[in-house]
DNA sequence: TTGACAAAAATTGTTAACAATAATGTATTG
DNA sequence: CAATACATTATTGTTAACAATTTTTGTCAA
């Protein structure tokens, strides 16, 4: 599918924020017709994800600082309830989906490979959400999380572009021990952490050459 | 805006799930070209409330009783936390905006306005959204709000096909006294009334007849 | 009457040409 | 040389025709 090709170079920051993506140029990066393309923008704009433009074009979206407060407001809104929830009664199915998926992330990070634990990071919180068994709940935090990519790309300092070690792991931990308050406190902290992370002030240059990211993935 | 008025449509509850919204009606009900009615069902379709299935057309999402837990859910895990917010902190335009809706909904009310009734309640959830100030979260309330109206429209016993009297007022007035626990509880609680309103065996059949139904909206 | 099969109709998916708008480059003028 | 007006180019938006698929209708035989 075009929209999660999409989607995973937005998630792990190959394609920057207000970089043009022009109908021809995806046309040939993926191999097919204007309406599937167009299909595609249309779909990742209803996601905030993509900014439509009318007679202009599709950019990537580049989220202001309100926007960015919206998303981390909602965040918090929605993702301390979800791993209380989560933790008071968590099933084996789900303990074992998430403990994969922190090996998944440990290994990413031990072989060194950046891009791949930028979007393991992310993914992590969506599984948090799928392993509430909630679908819609679990297509809003898709949604949220990669926005958040496209905010901590843009105003993230340089060194932390994705979630701090362990604290998944601690999240885990507190759920595995169904201990609610514990992996809601940590959850906070957590996404605290991320948005410390930020400098609002603090703006970079988007890239190009779509081809070329976007082909490989 | 034509995704705007099935929205309203569907909210209003004169769109009964499982309607078959073929694009030729549309582009005659609507006066526009295909493209539009296409774009407008795949926007539709991406919010949950149009189930668009390959080479047979669009129909009008027909929730089974695990979306419907899904949705309840997702809103006990949103609504809550917001008032909450909101009565911390509540400013005088929200209140204002929250007020004035009631207001409308009582006049419609008096005037025996039914569908008019339906559409309100759903939206005074929009609006605690909007009074909260955050477009994320507004965005999402507003497909979680239509999605419920799908619900109650299938498994609703025929009596209380809206929000209860007056609780709506009863949060508010919590909110504009600054007392969040109170404006949570009374949300919890009336959310558990439009649940309990459900009757998860009965479904109820489909009507027709799109251009009278679209038409004088 | 019912069932199976085939033809026809209707509906959706796709493509390609056309129109409209915005971006770019060029020349002319002060 | 700068700036503006104009022409050219490129890109997006729309329309309409075509292809593919599904649904309906009609026919015939059991």
């Amino acid at each position: 599918m075009i929209v999660e090709r999409i989607y995973k170079a937005v998630m792990e920051q190959r394609l920057a924020p207000n970089t043009k993506l022009s109908e021809a140029r995806l046309c040939e990066a993926f191999g097919v017709g204007r309406m599937r393309v167009r299909r595609a923008l249309l779909l990742l704009s209803s996601q905030g994800i993509v900014n439509l433009q009318s007679n202009r074009g599709a950019y990537v979206s580049c989220p202001d600082e309100s926007e960015a407060n919206d998303v981390f407001e909602a965040r918090l809104l929605i993702e301390p309830p979800l791993v209380r929830k989560l933790a008071a009664a968590p099933n084996e199915t789900s303990l074992r989906l998430l403990s994969d998926h922190i090996a998944l992330e440990d290994a990413a990070r031990n072989k060194n490979q950046r891009i791949e634990v930028i979007r393991l990071s992310g993914e992590f919180h969506v599984k948090l959400a799928q392993a509430a068994g909630n679908k819609v709940i679990s297509r809003m935090m898709r949604e949220l999380v990669t926005r958040t990519s496209l905010i901590v790309g843009l105003f993230g300092r340089s060194s932390n572009s994705s979630c701090p070690d362990g604290e998944h792991a601690a999240i885990l931990d507190a759920i595995q021990q169904r201990d609610p308050k514990r992996a809601e406190k940590r959850l906070i902290l957590h996404l605290d952490h991320i948005r410390n992370g930020l400098d609002m002030d603090a703006r970079k240059p988007p890239l190009d050459d779509l081809a070329s990211i976007l082909g490989a993935s």
